[in-house]
DNA sequence: TCTTGACCTAGAGTAAAGTCTAAGTGCTAT
DNA sequence: ATAGCACTTAGACTTTACTCTAGGTCAAGA
């Protein structure tokens, strides 16, 4: 797959791609003709660093984790605390975001009211 | 309240709270002996600007906001304009956040699985 | 053949939101 | 009266994650 075609499917900028192949996030994507041709393995890398930035990860955590697959199963308990860690992160986010939320409603219908009586 | 008391209350500090006075999202603090000294209309601005923040609004949208407020009235549909494109922003942000959760637990759950695994 | 379009590199620049530094003021406790 | 602490300023620096620039390569279509 050439660095368009990815970037379509990902929906993010080459310029994204080759910065994450330049930090180290992507291991070297092979080349054909000086152009890159990522393979299913950059495929699925890719996938995976976009979920765990979703979750809430920095690239550099990411970049540690990513460190500490690569040593093998020794490492399995250091990841499921990573994971185990982000998940607390998450949870407190997902309830901070649900009581903005109702903070939001809470001042759309103070403002509907107003804007209601501003008409009478 | 000085500086140092809002600092703990809220959480934030110091330099922060210099830094939203010098780019205007609070008005300027009035002084005793050089030294700010935060009054309660300071204070509900800083406890707005927080909770606008957690809703995801940028520090200039917050600024655009509390212009439109001191522009009075006439404002009100715009602003509650304002407030419903971020309600939607949450609601999507939290749908994702959500749909991260269930990937991380899964994620999660294939490593206790591994290292169950191992174990034997 | 010439141009267009996608790609390449190294390295500089950007945006947002702080955070830190250096040098100074001024109350307070010993 | 002197040390220590909280505060002050202007302005430089930092972090994260890109994003852009300039100058170059290369295959394909008109």
């Amino acid at each position: 797959m050439t660095i368009g075609e990815v970037s379509k499917k990902f929906n993010i900028t080459p310029d994204t791609l080759r910065y994450y192949e330049k930090i180290g996030l992507i291991d070297t994507v092979p080349k054909i003709n000086r152009k890159r041709d990522y393979n299913d393995e950059n495929i699925d890398r890719i996938n995976f660093i976009i979920c765990m930035k979703n979750a809430g990860f920095q690239l550099e955590k990411i970049s540690e984790f990513l460190s500490l697959h690569k040593k093998g199963n020794k490492t399995l308990n250091s990841r499921l605390n990573m994971l185990l860690d982000q998940k607390e992160k998450l949870i407190k986010e997902l309830k901070e975001k649900e009581e903005t939320l109702s903070y939001i409603n809470y001042k759309i219908n103070l403002y509907k009211q107003n804007i209601r009586e501003e008409k009478l």
